[in-house]
DNA sequence: GTTGGTGCAAATAGTTTGCACAGTT
DNA sequence: AACTGTGCAAACTATTTGCACCAAC
């Protein structure tokens, strides 16, 4: 996602209304490093500004999706998850605590990826989703009784 | 997913019982590959058995899920599919006509994704899911005004 | 003033569960 | 006979929509 300014502007260009609701909700995100449901935003909205209302967090993230500001991670069967990164990366999720992360410095593996499906299988490729299920570093240290 | 008789073993080494849905379940998904879902398997086992209830295919599902003979995608938001090939392949998504397909002899691409996460990023990988999002070729074709 | 946003409440859709009865072992 | 499976209906949860009022432009 791009400054909340950026942002702002691309709304205004799009014909799209600035409201105090969204500019928090696009500070939240840009700060978001947990990649949090519509639900996450929501709850955390609340505590600055009271009054919001579910449905313009939803409303406002699908809009932000659709832009190309966020991106919508489904591997989560229960509810979809946020992230501010666009760019592509591979994302890990523990079985353990649930928690979603990113591995940075995978652009060598997704542009692999992304060479092969295009090459090898004749698809267009517009987006690559690369997901690691397993145990994070800290649940498998605290399996082992160890401290972090 | 093994052979229907591996599957029906393996249900009675686990206490569980063998019915005639089961079974038609069993070769329903032996045979499909077109990563149904849930309903999808269930609205194909009606026509040979139009008693059946969409409650026994679901739970008979999570069954299979859960003895690992069969892998859940999550990519598509709005529904489990299920894949009766649990090797570890690409999947692509086409974002047109909504098709899954399984990209295979992805053995090198998977192998490294694993390699990477387990070792640059201190994961203990259990599984990898690779998605690929776009168009596929037939919809290329269409678009193009090309036959097939 | 026009247009889009907000927020409530209700509709929708997939998933999941409780329970009585039936079938498998 | 004991125990699991089946199938109906209902509960649940996240998502999505209709609409009246409000606010940005």
């Amino acid at each position: 996602m791009q400054s909340v300014d950026k942002v702002v502007e691309k709304f205004k260009k799009s014909g799209l209304k600035i409201t105090s609701q969204r500019i928090a909700i696009f500070s939240l995100l840009q700060e978001a490093r947990n990649h949090p449901s519509a639900e996450d935003v929501y709850q955390e909205i609340l505590k600055a500004y009271p009054t919001t209302s579910f449905t313009t967090v939803y409303k406002t993230l699908q809009i932000l999706r659709d832009l190309g500001e966020i991106q919508e991670l489904t591997l989560d069967k229960t509810r979809a998850r946020y992230d501010p990164d666009v760019s592509e990366h591979i994302h890990t999720l523990c079985e353990h605590c649930g928690a979603l992360a990113d591995l940075h410095w995978s652009d060598f593996i997704m542009n692999n990826v992304r060479f092969y499906g295009s090459e090898k299988a004749n698809f267009e490729v517009h987006r690559v989703q690369i997901y690691l299920i397993g145990i994070c570093r800290k649940c498998r240290m605290k399996k082992w009784g160890l401290q972090e």
